[in-house]
This record gives structure tokens, C-alpha cells and sequence, in this order.
DNA sequence: AGCGTCTCTGTTAACGCTAACAAAAATTGG
DNA sequence: CCAATTTTTGTTAGCGTTAACAGAGACGCT
């Protein structure tokens, strides 16, 4: 049906050069007389020639689209993660494709990944925050560049991830700088690298200020499951802060804290993690913990793109540091 | 610097046909020997080969692959949407290709269109809910097929969308039926389409029930401007029922009717719009209106696959009606 | 002038696939 | 069993680009 456009050989004829001399000015190959270049130029303008994309990764055998893996993007943290990389990657000339995938599980994310090689993408970032992706991973051929984003920090595998660990530990120490006795957890499902960076951060801040961790709450990121922990929290008087393992647990933790009438911050008070926009404006706003997404997106793919040129596959790693958003969730506890 | 895999011809060779057999047998086309195909099939798992999409999008014109054009795909909508496609997509055998820009005025949506077309997509999806992005889409090559989301009602190109009249109505019905005399309304950016229409659907709940609409109050999606709203709203003692043009924005109004001493729902009554999934969990439970997004990624990639296939650029257009969700942030006035 | 050395441009051959046609093999009907 | 048909397979020619090499001028040096 496309009435297909201009081909090279066209803008060729129309400048009066070989095809050839169009795929130089389009590369910007540094051998081209300035006065042919400005011809081509004029040429590619006229006929509003657009390289074919398909025709140069066919013969480079790489396209400059990159390949991105990712469970669940409506969540707050993957979909800014996605927006970011794909910012950057515009910035660098390269495309993303999505493969979004329901279970994080091996057959899901070969599949997804499979997907991205028959297109001959320059690279994949998956963002795979449980275990199960990262066995797939493993078997992947080893020319692909690859780097994963919140993924195992045990696997030989190009890394990118947030500093959980520390976020983790800041805000549990904000908690007991505050005065509290101990710090309570919801955490997010145990099969994600992150909850498990966060659950380890609160302990090891506990341990160290030489108290002993209460059991954690399983939590599944989302409001309903920090309701229910909620519930059973609000019963507990001993209860004066909570540390949830995003923002959206401690929504669900608030509410059910509202409900039982259990005053935040004055009676418990409550901290997140992700800073979502809408933090600063819960009942009462949220003190949370603010990783640096840009950052994570600028530095995954630069940590790709390095290996794209270069050919190496090294297992390189990169942690980004995130920072505490001191609000109003947050208070002494009442003697 | 890639090994390159194996390519069809090596397929063909241990099977011990032809490459074309090869190419039929992927093709599903039909004239092929059972005994041939399985020879065939087993070659192919043998060597991991994997097709060469860039060869096939170079002779056929056609890659598989979708590009979608968004803006702030952070947002909870537009996300939704987009993961939507993106499974939708996957089931019919499209990859999605993201081209997410930062603003959505003519040279950014043109470029994010270019980059797509000199990949050679099969065709595009644009959610595009402001003014300027249609201009943009009326110069585009007709042969393109081409999807919008969320676009101009008035213009003459392929349209899904969803009924934010219908919603935005129900919503303030809701909220006359339970006794108010009137409906504030705190809306999005007057730019958007989808505020436009939820401001329309509003105005005529209240008109045809006789009443006068107050001037609505503009807001810019976020919770940080309806909490401005709100401190407005909390200080107008007629004020009884408002109506937000999305789920964020209710959140800030909630906040500022609290941080005022104002009760919701016993004084005023609150009805957002999207239902994210958090809605439920806002101080009190947010009523809202739910918008099936599913639904519109199904019909828009449905809608887009004819296209593809027929070749014909029909100006088609799709609505899909969204489901009021009541929760307890509405209840009937105090007298 | 003659010759090597740059700079610039052109020619040719892939890349891996599908489409179109050609040939061979299998099947059918008489 | 042979011709006519149908089914199955093979051959060839591109698709639009880059890479590798080859050629043509321009320039500087002896």
C-alpha cells in the first residue's frame, strides 16, 4: 500500500553525486567537499528523504533502537524509569522499544528478550527487580549489550540500581534520631531485589543503633496490602513508627491508621520511599525517600551505550544514592 | 564486534532445502510438506536462529513494530494506556517502539513522528491531548497509518477516546442525586482535551438540572494544584460538592479541606476522575470515575491493525464510556 | 616535470529476507 | 501408463543502506 519515499539513490540524482556521497554527508564523514555537502543537504530537504532504518541495521546488523524489559510499568518507580531512559536515549539518537512483560518469571522475560534480538536492538535494559529474571538472563548469548536496572546484586551481570540498602537505613535512622525506641516495617513482596535492599537497610540501622528488629511486614507494594498491614499496626500500642517500603504501602498504613484513630504523626509516625508526586500532599504530607530515576536512566544507559561501542561486556556496577524527604510524617514520640 | 547468528540460509542448509522453504515454513505459508516443515523447525531449534526483522522490514516496507508518541508517560493515564498497548501489541506480534516528548507542540511531536517513520513502523499511535499536537498530525504522510488517543474531536483522523462528557456527567450527577445544589469543579490544564470535555460534561449535568455552573477552577493534573484549589474551596462556605478533573487533584483538595477542618464527605463531598489505584485508599475512600484503558488500547490497536492491513485510511472514531466508582467521599449535604 | 600523498568521489559487493517466477515432484483422471 | 493438473520446492532478483576498495584531482616536494 506506502507509496514508499525517496530512496538515497534519489537524493543521489537529484545532487548529482553517488548514493554513496549521501551516505557520507548523512554520517557525517569528515571527507565530503563542504559545497557537495550542502547539496546533498538541499537534495534531502527537497524530496524530504528519511534514511531507511531498516536497510542500515540490516547492514550494520545493529539498529538504534534499544531494547527495554520491564514487569508492571504502571507502577510509579518502572514508569519513570522507562520515561527517563527513553528521554535519554532520544538525546543519544536511539529509539525504545517497550517489552513489557506480566510475571517476571524465565519463559516472560526470554520471551520479551527474544523479541528485542529478532529486531537486532542495539542493546536491552531489563529492569528486573526479582530473582527468576535473573536466571534468564544468564543464558543469554553474550555478545548482547546488557544491563539490568534494580536487578541481583550477586550475578555477574552490568548493574545499575539504587542504593536501597542506604535509603533504607536513612530513614529508619531518621526515625530513631526522632526518639523512637524501634522502627516497625511493611515491606514489599520478598522476591524483589528492592524489598529485600530495604528490609536489610531497616535492620542494619536498627542493629547498629543495637536494637533488635520487630518481624517484618509483607506488604505487595500496593495501598490495599499497606491497609491491612495498617490494621493490624493500629492495634498494637507499642507501635510509634513505620518504616514502608514505598509510598503507596504507607497510603494504605495511613488510612488504616486514620481509621483506628491513631494520630500521625503525633501518636506513630510513618515513612516511604519513591517520593511520588503526591507524597507532599497525603494526610499528613510523607516524609519518604527520593531516588534519583534520571540518574539511574542516565547512568544505565550510558553503561550500555559504553558497551555498544566498545564491544566489552564488562560486569560494571553503579549505585545511586537516595536521598530523604523530610515531612510532616514524621515526630517524637509522645512520652 | 557481534557474532552474528545464524541466518536463514544455515537453516536451510541443515534442513537440506532451500532458504525459501525456510522463509515459507516461518511464514506459515501453506504449501509446505509436514515432513519438510518439522525437518525444518528442527533446524531451526537446533541453531537458536532467530529471524532478521530489519531484512524483513526492508523487503516487505513494513517493520513489526508499533510507534506510540506521548507525553509524560509518568502520569498515571497515559501509563496505563501504554502498558496497555504494549501487551495488547505483543499478542499481535508488534513490538512497541516509545517516543515520549516533552512538550507536546508541533516540532517535538513531528520529531518523535520522524524518528518512528525512518524506522519504519507499521503504524502510529499518538496520545495526544492537547491542541497543537493535531496540527502536527494534519501534515503527516497520508500513508501512514495512524491511531490517536485522547485527540481532537474535531479533526478528521482516526479517533479513540475516552467518553469524558459521559464521565465527567456522571460524576456530577452522582453528586446532585445525593442532594447538592451545585457542583464546583477543579479541572485540568484547558489545553487538554480530556479536560475540555470533562469541563463540558459537567456544565451539562448542572445546566440541565437548571442550575448555574460556578466558574470552574483551573488545575494542572497534580495534587500540588489542587491542594491550591482546595485552600480556596475550604474557605467558601456555600461550597458543598466538588468535582475533580482527575484522582491527584482530589488528593491536594482533600489535604486542603483537611488542613482547614473541613469534613469529607459530612461537609463537602469530593468525586475525582481515573481511579487510580490508590483512589480507594485516600482519607476518606476518593469516588471517582473509572476510564477503561484496556479497553481503548484494545480498540486503538485494533483500530490500527485495520489500517495495516486493508491499507485504507478511514477516519474511524471510538468512545469508550467510563464507569463511575463510588466510594464514601460523597454524601448528602448538611442542612 | 615527475612522483608520492592527500582529499574527495564513485563502483561494487554484501547484509538477510520476501516476491515472483521456474522447475520438479506428486497426484489425479482417463 | 501418460498427460494434465496440483502441490511442493528451488532460483533469481531486488529492498536501501554501509563497507571496502578504486579512481580522479589537487597539492607539495625533489
Amino acid at each position: 500500500m506506502a507509496v514508499h519515499g525517496p530512496a538515497m539513490t534519489d537524493v543521489a540524482r537529484l545532487a548529482g553525486v553517488s548514493h554513496q556521497t549521501v551516505s557520507r554527508v548523512l554520517n557525517g564523514h569528515p571527507n565530503v567537499r563542504e559545497q557537495t555537502r550542502l547539496r546533498v543537504r538541499a537534495a534531502i530537504a527537497e524530496l524530504g528523504y528519511r534514511p531507511n532504518g531498516a536497510a542500515r541495521a540490516l547492514v550494520t546488523g545493529r539498529s538504534q533502537v534499544i531494547g527495554v524489559v520491564a514487569q508492571n510499568t504502571t507502577l510509579y518507580g518502572p514508569a519513570s524509569l522507562l520515561a527517563a531512559l527513553e528521554q535519554t536515549a532520544a538525546e543519544e539518537g536511539f529509539a525504545v522499544s517497550v517489552g513489557s512483560v506480566r510475571n517476571l518469571d524465565h519463559r516472560s522475560i526470554s520471551a520479551a528478550v527474544e523479541r528485542h534480538l529478532s529486531h537486532r536492538v542495539a542493546g536491552i535494559v531489563v529492569i528486573a527487580p526479582v530473582e527468576s529474571a535473573g536466571e534468564a538472563l544468564e543464558r543469554l548469548p553474550k555478545d548482547v549489550p546488557l544491563v539490568t536496572v534494580d536487578g541481583d546484586p550477586s550475578r555477574p551481570v552490568p548493574l545499575v540500581t539504587v542504593d536501597q540498602v542506604a535509603g533504607a537505613r536513612a530513614a529508619t535512622q531518621h526515625l530513631l534520631d526522632a526518639g523512637h525506641r524501634t522502627v516497625w516495617h511493611v515491606s514489599g513482596p520478598t522476591d524483589w531485589f528492592d524489598s529485600v535492599g530495604r528490609i536489610d537497610g531497616w535492620r542494619q540501622a536498627l542493629l547498629s543503633a543495637g536494637l533488635e528488629p520487630p518481624p517484618p511486614m509483607p506488604g505487595d507494594w500496593s495501598a490495599a496490602s499497606g491497609y491491612r498491614c495498617g490494621q493490624m499496626l493500629a492495634r498494637m500500642p507499642e507501635v510509634t513508627a513505620v518504616f514502608t517500603a514505598n509510598d503507596h504501602l504507607a497510603l494504605g498504613v495511613l488510612r488504616a491508621l486514620h481509621e483506628f484513630g491513631r494520630q500521625v504523626p503525633h501518636e506513630i509516625s510513618v515513612v516511604g520511599f519513591d517520593d511520588v508526586p503526591e507524597a507532599a500532599y497525603f494526610i499528613p504530607p510523607l516524609t519518604t525517600v527520593r531516588p534519583d530515576f534520571d540518574a539511574v536512566a542516565r547512568a544505565s544507559l550510558q553503561m550500555l551505550l559504553s558497551q555498544i561501542e566498545s564491544g566489552t561486556g564488562g560486569a560494571l556496577r553503579q549505585t545511586i544514592a537516595p536521598a530523604l524527604v523530610a515531612r510532616e510524617s514524621v515526630a517524637p514520640p509522645r512520652r
